[in-house]
DNA sequence: CACACTTTTCAGTAAGTTCTGAAATTACAG
DNA sequence: CTGTAATTTCAGAACTTACTGAAAAGTGTG
C-alpha cells in the first residue's frame, strides 16, 4: 500500500468498517481512497495505491457503481475510466440511505405485506402476525418520515437536524397558541387517512 | 426447520437479511424467532425449531446478548435460561441504533479526531484532511440530532416522525411571527458554541 | 459433595467469500 | 480491419467465517 500516512489510516479503517457492513474490505478501501482524492482516479491508480490486483479493483468498482456511489468520468485524449465521489458529502449520504432502503427495507416491507394478508391458522400464528404488523407499521412510519425529509434541500435539512428535539418546544408552543381545547392532537394530513 | 409457515417465511427472510448486515444467518433467524414468539424460548426450543446445533444456538444467543437485543429470563422450578425480546418494538429500535452507533460511528469519530490533529505534509494530505473534516462535521451533526431525539419518550418521537418535514412549515411560521428582521437564523443553543 | 442437567468452549471441518492471474472481451486509433 | 490499450470475466487458490460434535465448565438439588 502506497499512500500518505494520513490517508492510509483512513483507508484501512474504512476497509475494516466495510467488513462490519455487508461490504468487503477492498470495496471499502477503494471508496475511502476515492472519497479523499482530489482528482478522480483510474483503475491502475487504485491498483498502485492499494496494492491489490487489477481484477479485484475492477470488481470493486463494479460494485460501487451498482450502489451508485461512484461517478464515472473521462479525460480528453485518454480512454481510461476515471472514478470519483460526489463533491457534496450530503449527496453521498442521500445515495447511501436510498440504496440501503432499496435493498433492506423495501423487500422486507413486501414480505410483511404478503404475510399479513394470510389467514393465521393458530393462536401462535395470530400472535406472530400481530408482531409483524407492529414491525410493518413502524417501518411505514420511518419510511414516511424519510420520504418527507429526503425531499428537503440540504440547507433546510441541516436546519432541521440542528434543531433536534427543540422542534418539540415549538410544537408545544404552536399547540398552546392554536389548538382549540378538547380537539384532537395534530397529525400528518396523509391522503390515505380515512 | 419446524415452524408454522407464516413464521418460517419471516425467519428465513431475517436469516438472509442478517447476511447483508454484518450479522450471520443463524443469529438473524434466532432473533426473528424470538421476536415473533409470545413466550420466551430456551436454547433447546430454538434448536428444535430452527434445526441447527445446540452450540450454534449458544453462540448466537451470546452474540445477541452482547448486542443487548435479548432479555434473559427464568421460570420458577426450571433452571434453563429463557430468552425473549422486549415487548415494545421501539425499545428494540433504540437498542439497535445505540449499539450500531457504538460499534460503527464512535470508533470512526475517534479516528477522525486523531487524524484531524495531525499536520498535513503535502497538498494531497491537506485536501484529504479537508474531506475528513467534512465527514467529521456531518457525523457530529447527525449524532447530535440523535442524542437529542433519543431522549424523547416514544409518544413524542412518533409525533415528531409523523410530522416529517411539516416541521419546516411551523418553523417558517415561527420565524415570521418572532424573528426580528435582520437577526441571525435560529440555531441549537449548544454550550460548545462560542 | 455427587449427580444430573444446562451452558460454554473449542478444535476441526464445512461452507462461503474474496482475491488473483490468465484469458476473453470490448473500445478505439490509425 | 488490425493492433493495442483497457476492462471484464472466470476458475481456482487463499482466506475467512460459520457450524458441528465432543469435551469441559458451571449450577443447582437432594
Amino acid at each position: 500500500m502506497n499512500l500518505p500516512p494520513l490517508v492510509q489510516t483512513f483507508v484501512l479503517h474504512f476497509g475494516e468498517m466495510g467488513s462490519r457492513w455487508g461490504i468487503n474490505r477492498t470495496v471499502g478501501q477503494i471508496y475511502a481512497l476515492l472519497y479523499l482524492s482530489k482528482e478522480p482516479l483510474n483503475a491502475e491508480d487504485i491498483v498502485e495505491r492499494l496494492g491489490v490486483s487489477r481484477s479485484n479493483v475492477s470488481m470493486g468498482l463494479k460494485e460501487l457503481q451498482a450502489w451508485n456511489l461512484v461517478r464515472l468520468q473521462h479525460r480528453p485524449g485518454d480512454r481510461r475510466d476515471y472514478f470519483g465521489t460526489p463533491d457534496d458529502i450530503w449527496q453521498i449520504v442521500r445515495t447511501l440511505v436510498e440504496e440501503r432502503k432499496k435493498r433492506e427495507i423495501d423487500p422486507t416491507m413486501t414480505l410483511l405485506r404478503e404475510v399479513l394478508m394470510q389467514e393465521p391458522a393458530s393462536a401462535e400464528e395470530r400472535h406472530a402476525q400481530e408482531r409483524m404488523r407492529e414491525m410493518h407499521d413502524l417501518f411505514e412510519l420511518l419510511t414516511g418520515w424519510y420520504a418527507d425529509v429526503q425531499r428537503l434541500d440540504t440547507e433546510r435539512l441541516v436546519q432541521l437536524l440542528t434543531l433536534g428535539s427543540k422542534v418539540q418546544k415549538i410544537l408545544e408552543m404552536k399547540d398552546r397558541l392554536f389548538v382549540v381545547p378538547g380537539s384532537k392532537k395534530s397529525r400528518r394530513d396523509d391522503p390515505k387517512d380515512k
